[in-house]
DNA sequence: GGTAGATAAGTTGTGCACAATTTAATTGTG
DNA sequence: CACAATTAAATTGTGCACAACTTATCTACC
């Protein structure tokens, strides 16, 4: 007896979901080793991004920032303060926060890192526009996928 | 002394790359609860939609459709088949092969799950000609990236 | 000013992702 | 036939993601 595919059954290769998944993943992929001869994961420059941009954060504003909880955070920041990027201090103000200030090396590392974002529209086959266009769209789409719940 | 922004550093907000990851964790956070009430994660979920179109499937073969390896799928697999939905075979031609093989509990939560793509596409906030735009670009954007490599 | 509720960060436990290694079976080549 | 190279799956180890819970601090309200 074979096995006819199942035509009514959802099928993987329709699913935007999994083309999120896949490109997500993918891209990812093509950081990870520019990453690698930095030290840094992907999320760990993600942290770094934003501690780029304003400084410093606590964990909290990290956490809004990026999407993610103090589970997630605490120890990734305890590993960013390991190699010697950030610094990770209670507040004066308020003791229940933790502010997290960068380091010379941290700040340093910025430099180094000016470069990647290039790497990936270089590596993505769109042109500027269609970039332009897939992050408005992925922005909206985030928008509203987080208020439908 | 304050801290100006660093224009000069990548922007989070700029990055095609950061608006993926957000944009994946999104949706897999909306399809969260609906695969709960099945008893699968998402990852999980995505093995049974490969099964659910041909079956049995050889490892290999479900990591060549996922993009997933053996040190993701081994531990996974084992999962799905405690909860009693697949069954691994070990080949009888090739016994480096194992076959995954859905049960009849496993081929029955294809009907239950027929509904999940709709839930996405209704909170994704987006018309089905951007959705599959969105498809058509992200499949080209992943092919790009893995061939860069 | 004391206490209930809210908030911030950390911890624990489960599962995924991926690199590196291991073991076993198969294939190709002399 | 022998045996080196390849292939398939599993295992080990590290790190992320997230739910659930804990601890400590702060705020609001009586």
């Amino acid at each position: 007896m074979t096995d006819a595919p199942r035509l009514n059954a959802p099928r993987l290769n329709r699913q935007v979901c999994f083309a999120l998944y896949s490109a997500s993943k993918a891209a990812t992929a093509v950081y990870r080793p520019v990453l690698d001869e930095l030290g840094l994961t992907y999320p760990q420059y993600l942290v770094m991004l934003v501690l780029w941009e304003d400084q410093p954060r606590s964990v909290r504003e990290l956490g809004e920032e990026l999407g993610l909880d103090s589970g997630t955070l605490s120890p990734l920041l305890k590993r960013l303060e390991s190699l010697g990027f950030v610094e990770r201090r209670r507040s004066a103000e308020d003791e229940r926060r933790v502010e997290v200030f960068l380091t010379d090396s941290g700040t340093a590392l910025s430099a180094r890192a000016g470069a990647i974002p290039r790497q990936l529209a270089d590596a993505a086959g769109l042109s500027a526009a269609e970039l332009d266009q897939l992050r408005e769209t992925l922005g909206r789409l985030t928008a509203a996928l987080h208020s439908s719940r």
